[in-house]
DNA sequence: GCGACAG
DNA sequence: ATCTTGTCGC
């Protein structure tokens, strides 16, 4: 797909906040998301103690959830790991390999947060205004906000509050096992957002999307 | 000032 | 994120 590479990204923390002050206004909070036909996963790992960023990606078919296709892309890790700053670290990579797919994805879940986040621009959110397409943050711990557990039966949810607001969803994909915190991303509203999420998810924890984009993310080869 | 803190 | 085998529970 065709990437409209950022210029001028951020170097320091304040650059970096300075500009998710800027760009918060323009995430879509709902529904603008057309057929899906095909969903993308995409994920990070690590190589060489840290100094080098692996992204994965990979395009499965909706709602079969067949794999279609995958891509890596690999370049020097230039962003530490600040919570609340984690789309510095990893986007520059996921542009890359987004950019070598031949399949145009309808609909991509991120691993982390989409507007679950202190500034609501979590790397979900970021990610889809940079290539303006519908994205869903899918979270496996909580950065912020506060909620009540959710009944152990899967599908059930509870909403995350932060300041008073309800910035996400704490979702339960499998029957008793921890939940995965939900957020809209871009151009997807968070019902949207939970059922797609569930949709995606089979016989594990995470989506079939995140779970195989993992895969290519972290183990070698 | 003291904790919390996606991946 | 990453270093890492077996083990407990459904």
């Amino acid at each position: 797909m065709y990437i409209n590479y950022p210029k001028n990204w951020p170097q320091t923390a304040s650059e970096a906040v300075a500009l998710q002050q800027e760009l918060r206004s323009q995430v879509v909070l709902t529904d603008q998301i057309g057929p899906v036909n095909h969903v993308a996963g995409v994920d990070v790992g690590f190589e060489e103690d840290g100094t080098v960023t692996r992204a994965a990606v990979v395009v499965l078919t909706f709602p079969e959830l067949q794999l279609v296709e995958s891509s890596l892309a690999r370049k020097p890790t230039t962003f530490p790991y600040i919570p609340g700053l984690l789309s510095f670290r990893e986007i520059p990579a996921l542009l890359e390999a987004l950019e070598q797919l031949q399949t145009n994805p309808d609909l991509i879940l991120v691993d982390g947060m989409g507007i679950a986040h202190p500034r609501r621009l979590g790397i979900a959110s970021h990610l889809g205004i940079l290539i303006d397409k519908p994205t869903i943050g899918v979270g496996k711990s909580l950065l912020v906000g506060k909620y009540e557990m959710p009944a152990m039966e899967k599908g059930s949810w509870e909403p995350l509050i932060h300041k008073q607001e309800t910035i996400g969803a704490v979702l339960r994909t499998r029957d008793k096992i921890n939940p995965l915190f939900i957020s809209t991303g871009h151009k997807v509203s968070l019902p949207t957002a939970i059922d797609y999420v569930m949709r995606c998810t089979t016989k594990y924890r995470l989506p079939e999307t995140t779970r195989l984009a993992h895969n290519l993310a972290s183990r070698k080869k």
